[in-house]
DNA sequence: TGATTTTATTAACCAAAGTCAATGACGCGC
DNA sequence: GCGCGTCATTGACTTTGGTTAATAAAATCA
């Protein structure tokens, strides 16, 4: 499967696309490519663009103390919409930046309007995209927040196995709200009990 | 200011009502009063309305082994939107119950659509509202997940001081994922630090 | 009001995460 | 291959939250 087509699958999920829209949607969409490390957005810029990926990996932080805070990461077929989509005026205080080498499709606001006059159908998908969004935000929090970070990494070790392949450790311990020796500890603790 | 007007409160964040349609909306809305106990969801029903507090408040929780988790609290001025506005489908896991005496706005979908096809305009406020909490909820996962059961208090403490004054502790222990016990004594901690 | 229930605090003890420091393991460039 | 930096693990010790149980304080209601 080409990158560009992975948004196809994305959007499959909330519509059903004829071939002759899809093949358009694949030629209307924006392509950016970004090596390992690159950076989509740092802290105090406002977020003009929001992105979606086709292949590689985005791990989104803040610094607390100057210390940085994992709150996620983003992989093949996931929206990147550090604000929930909506194009906030103020200065944002993520960091957006590439684990891996990255390809992206990208949206500015004036893009989006002008896909929703091509396609105004998929104008109501955004909207269940978003609320689709926000209910698995929600989700998240209340499962997330009420665990124990050995609860935490085992739901991490259930719902995206993959991430525990490609992302460092201490990035990964940071998402999981502890440090990195912890995390070192509890899979230990978990090696262990699984004899 | 009546309850009722609460609601325009809100809307004013995202647009500017003329008078005549400041009226109408409120001759419009939907309120209903909930005694203090009182349910307005519970687990596995299909959550088919949706509210706004106009006067009172609204824990929102779900039940793990048969202990309660509280994932919200809603209070003057906030939609109760346990999945983002959506009218979705599946059984709900979650419990919207009436920590005080309660008066609320009541939406359904097809009071949605009617109230959409008389102000039109207010169709994209929608929008933004979702987004907003889209919004508030990534940010709120960031700054909560990723704290200790202490830091977490403070910043309920700053930017939700009224919660303290009249929710009991052992439900805002469960809302920051501790024991009623570790709360007080994180309470103790911070008075002693305070001197 | 007094009695009863509900909620909050405190103490003692245990388990788990933080901290600091040292050591290993691995990858990368030279 | 060697050296270097990065990342992961381990150990000793501290801090913090969970658990259990007892007690105190506050709210509720007859």
């Amino acid at each position: 499967m080409k990158p560009e087509e992975e948004i196809l699958r994305y959007i499959a999920q909330f519509t059903t696309l004829s071939q002759g829209e899809a093949e358009d949607i694949v030629k209307t969409i924006k392509v950016k490519a970004f090596k390992k490390g690159a950076f989509l957005l740092k802290e105090g810029q406002v977020a003009k663009l929001c992105y979606f990926v086709l292949k590689g990996c985005v791990r989104q932080y803040f610094l607390v103390d100057g210390e940085e805070r994992t709150t996620n990461f983003y992989t093949e077929g996931q929206p990147v919409t550090p604000y929930g989509g909506t194009f906030r005026q103020e200065p944002s205080k993520y960091y957006l930046s590439c684990l891996e080498d990255t390809i992206v499709t990208v949206g500015s606001p004036e893009q989006e309007a002008l896909f929703f006059a091509k396609f105004p159908r998929l104008e109501s998908v955004s909207r269940l995209a978003i609320e689709e969004e926000l209910g698995k935000s929600q989700d998240q929090l209340s499962t997330f927040i009420l665990s124990s970070p050995e609860e935490r990494y085992r739901q991490l070790l259930a719902t995206r196995p993959d991430l525990l392949e490609r992302v460092p450790q201490y990035h990964l311990a940071s998402y999981l709200g502890v440090k990195p020796e912890s995390l070192s500890r509890i899979r230990k603790r978990i090696t262990i009990k699984a004899d």
